[in-house]
DNA sequence: TTACAGCGTAAGCCATGACTAACGGTAAGT
DNA sequence: ACTTACCGTTAGTCATGGCTTACGCTGTAA
C-alpha cells in the first residue's frame, strides 16, 4: 500500500507524467527522452529515478545507452489502492440511496 | 482526462489522502474532520475545496454545518486514465515478450 | 591510450503549495 | 438583540521539491 502512494505521488508531477506517457509507447533511452522534452537531460534522469523507485519503470543498459521501459507493478499498485476506495465509494453511495429512496 | 489529472495530484497530498479516506468511510462535517487530524479546521477546508474542485468530494449544508462525501466522478475518471495506462503496459509487454521468447 | 558518447550525482536556486492566525459571515438558540 | 456554533477566506510564513550547472564515471571507437 505505501508502494501505491509512492506511485500516486510521482506520478503528481507533470514531467514525470510526460515520460511515463512516453515510456508507454515505447521504451527509450535517457538521451532520446530529454529531447523532445523541455527540460535538461539531467533532470529526465532525476525523474527515472523516482519513476524506478515507485516500481513505475525499469532500465536495462545496452552499452553506455540506458534504456528504460514501464514496470507494470507500480501501476498495479495504484490499481488496487484505487479500487478499495472505489468499493467503498459505491457502498457509500449504495447506503446513501437505500436511505433516501428505499426501492425495494 | 485534465479532470484525472487534478484529481492525481490532489490525492498525491497525505492529508488529502486522509481526508479521503475518512470520508470514504462515512460522510462527515469540517470540524469533525479537523478533530483527529494533525492540521488546524482552516487547513482542513482549504483541503475540501481542493477536493471538490477535483470532483473527488460533494458538499451539502446541513444548517451551519457542511456535510462532505465522496463524489464517485473524480475517482473515476483517474480509473479510466490509469487503465489507458495499464493497456498500453500490457501490450508493450506482450509485445517484449514475443520478440524474447516467441513461445506460440 | 586518447577521445568521445551517454548517464548519474551533487550543490544551489527558486517557485509551488501546505499550514496557521485572524477575520467575516450565516444559522440556531436564549 | 445578543451570543454561540460552524464554516470559508485571506495574508503571510516556511518547507518541499523540480530544475540547471558542473563534475565524475563507464563503455566504445580509433
Amino acid at each position: 500500500m505505501a508502494y501505491a502512494v509512492n506511485a500516486l505521488t510521482t506520478l503528481a508531477d507533470p514531467t514525470r507524467r510526460t515520460i511515463f506517457e512516453r515510456l508507454a509507447e515505447r521504451p527509450q533511452a535517457v538521451g532520446e527522452l530529454a529531447n523532445g522534452l523541455p527540460v535538461s537531460r539531467p533532470a529526465v534522469s532525476q525523474h527515472l529515478k523516482v519513476l524506478k523507485a515507485a516500481s513505475l519503470v525499469t532500465d536495462r543498459a545496452e552499452g553506455t545507452r540506458h534504456i528504460y521501459r514501464i514496470d507494470p507493478r507500480g501501476l498495479g499498485e495504484i490499481r488496487k489502492w484505487l479500487d478499495q476506495f472505489w468499493d467503498a465509494s459505491l457502498e457509500a453511495f449504495a447506503a446513501e440511496i437505500e436511505k433516501t429512496e428505499s426501492t425495494t
